[in-house]
DNA sequence: AAGTCGGGGCA
DNA sequence: TGCCCAGACTT
């Protein structure tokens, strides 16, 4: 394996800090003095694999009604829950919990500033940990996300696929390398900034860009080819029912179980439309025995003008989900902790799978399209 | 080392 | 529609 020497700082660091000084965006967990590392937490978790414009008002949320370690330690985690619902990757949230109850426990509410202290706590990991040490007491340590594997493969004209062992590996070598003893958290958030400002994905603005004298990939050519795209399963299709099951104005959900995919996270009667012989995948080919024991009288669901069904659609990691809303009626109400009544209206305090809000919304829009139709009549 | 976990926005 | 994203945890 031939090592290459060890770049030299004095040519990455200075231009780009000067760039990010300048170009920099203003966001909600930026601010010009020293960082609550609680706040630069918060952000780090809710920007793992996902997009800034996606977070800012999840992050506003959370830190107005959690302000500090000690009010997420105390709070329930069906409300943490509840204010994560929509951002995806729940078991975030529930880290996030478990995190702050660590602070509190083994730093008296304190963060550490140090990597191994901070790769001890629940939810934090290598890049976590870089994040908060480096932006929160600006120690001088290096981070990698999908931004700094970018950049680095591209200025260092690194042959290989995005999240890919050999590129991971690579990226954490020259971020070690290339760490400022002072400002690190100024290197590092610059550098992120890089990959999600110029040196984007696909279209990459190198015009622009900082770093273009002493960026290998552009010298050769290969800027918009590398890295190199990643190899990806085949996603396979699924088909739902989804139960709408009402009762005075209100709409049946149920409590997703614990330990699987968004656990605890509320929904309607979901089921699995099933080939013969086929292993059911996502959800059971049954409702839940408590309404199966009903005998549900179910039919397609006409909430859209015209009599069409409502029906969603929607995506989960390698899986691509049609789901079609379905009438049911109840002899008798389920009783029990993870059974709620609620009107539309209601429904997102629950704190709502996606798919949950997609149909809320859907019906939402039915019912104001039967109502205009039925005051046209 | 590979698999798992959501959702939204944009070319 | 396909692709990507301020990752961490489990096996």
């Amino acid at each position: 394996m031939p090592r290459s020497s060890a770049p030299d700082r004095r040519k990455y660091v200075p231009p780009l800090v000067r760039w990010f000084a300048q170009a920099g965006r203003d966001l909600p967990w930026r601010s010009t003095g020293p960082r609550d590392p609680y706040r630069v937490w918060i952000s780090e978790a809710m920007l793992q694999q996902t997009r800034v414009a996606t977070v800012i008002d999840y992050y506003g949320r959370f830190v107005t009604r959690f302000p500090d370690v000690h009010s997420l330690a105390k709070a329930s985690e069906a409300e943490v829950l509840q204010l994560w619902s929509g951002l995806g990757y729940y078991r975030r949230a529930r880290l996030l919990h478990a995190g702050a109850c660590a602070v509190v426990e083994r730093h008296g509410g304190r963060f550490p500033a140090t990597r191994a202290e901070l790769e001890a706590l629940p939810g934090i990991g290598p890049y976590t940990a870089g994040a908060i040490a480096s932006l929160a007491f600006d120690a001088p340590e290096p981070l990698v996300d999908g931004n700094v594997e970018r950049v680095f493969a591209r200025l260092f004209r690194i042959e290989a696929a995005q999240a890919s062992a050999e590129l991971r590996r690579r990226a954490w070598e020259l971020a070690r390398a290339l760490c400022p003893e002072q400002g690190a958290g100024a290197w590092n958030e610059a550098l992120m900034e890089l990959g999600a400002l110029i040196c984007t994905p696909r279209e990459p603005r190198c015009e622009l860009c900082p770093l273009a004298a002493v960026c290998e990939a552009l010298h050769s050519g290969r800027a918009k080819e590398l890295p190199l795209p990643r190899q990806r399963p085949e996603p396979f299709a699924v088909e739902l029912e989804v139960l709408c099951a009402r009762a005075g104005g209100r709409l049946l959900f149920c409590r997703r179980p614990e330990g699987g995919r968004m656990a605890g996270l509320w929904e309607l009667p979901t089921r699995e439309c099933v080939p013969a012989g086929m292993p059911t995948r996502l959800y059971p080919d049954q409702w839940d025995a408590r309404l199966c024991e009903q005998r549900l009288r179910c039919r397609e669901h006409d909430g859209k003008a015209g009599g069409e069904p409502i029906r969603v659609r929607h995506s989960i990691t390698c899986h691509r989900i049609r789901a079609t809303l379905v009438a049911g009626e109840l002899d008798r109400i389920p009783k029990g902790e993870d059974w709620q009544w609620r009107t539309l209206a209601e429904a997102p305090s629950l704190g709502l799978t996606g798919m949950a809000r997609k149909f809320v919304r859907s019906m939402e829009r039915a019912q104001r399209e039967q109502d205009r139709a039925s005051k046209k009549a």
